[in-house]
DNA sequence: CTAATATCAGGACAACTGATATAT
DNA sequence: CATATATCAGTTTTCCTGATATTA
């Protein structure tokens, strides 16, 4: 076997692996990455409308990586649960700045989301501080080979 | 902050990595993970019946972490191509031994999966052996999150 | 005029749940 | 009778593509 074949045998398997550990993840995620009845999409647009403020849809849907309209379903459940508000943008017409309403930026600074975030306490849970920390080198590895 | 708090804020970050590559890992693997037209979940099938020689719908229904149900559309499809095929199992009648066929058994051991394998592919790509050796030792510690 | 934002409408896919027939 | 395998039928979820109005 020449060199040649043996890294691409190595990426081979590393392929399967992440085949069966993704199908996996796929199906899961929506469960455990939830928070109670919420979906593990529309906890991730609240955390980061915390961290960044406000922002657009197109800019939110950039973010996670999909597309503006499907971003738009996500939004219009937030904002029909009354967790994020829109407002136009006063620099530019077409846009609309979202962000979290005064009872979901308290909610969320009150920790409940922390508390209650299956993910988080699968986490925990089930990994020493150091493999977290292996994991956690490891993901951007992950979001390169699927940007 | 006390000691548990840190702890818990870094499973908090994690989680949200996680969320996030996590999603687009979902979105992503559906068009990478595939070889040509055929999607990660047969190839995952595929790859499973040549190591294992043979194997129930159940069987793979479980290493691949779905319901019997849903193993059971893939495996038709791969039938239908005729790339597996079934025979009752002689000691259970409630069984149908999956295998593949001949010529799908040689297409693979040509390599052109692995060849046309586009996830494989973009590992041997983007990642150099240090970086491939890292991701999977991290891969079980993901798997550990979702079992 | 071209590009970006947002939204409407319809569709595809992959899993799910529930129910059923058969065999152990 | 309780359990396991396989399959039929219908549903749900999530994101997709295509087309359109509006504004920069």
């Amino acid at each position: 076997m020449t060199e040649q074949e043996e890294r691409d045998d190595a990426a081979q398997a590393l392929a399967t692996e992440i085949r069966r550990i993704g199908g996996r993840l796929k199906r899961r995620l929506r469960e455990i990455s939830g928070v109670g009845d919420m979906p593990g999409s529309q906890i991730a647009v609240l955390l980061h409308l915390e961290s960044e403020g406000q922002a657009t849809i197109s800019d939110l849907a950039r973010a996670e990586g999909m597309r503006p309209q499907s971003m738009g379903a996500i939004i219009a459940a937030l904002e029909a649960a009354g967790h994020v508000q829109g407002r136009p943008d006063p620099a530019d017409g077409r846009r609309t700045l979202l962000s979290l309403t005064e009872r979901c930026a308290a909610w969320m600074q009150a920790g409940r989301i922390a508390r209650q975030d299956m993910l988080a306490g699968a986490i925990a849970a089930r990994l020493s501080p150091e493999e977290q920390t292996q994991l956690g080198a490891a993901l951007p590895l992950l979001a390169r080979l699927v940007e």
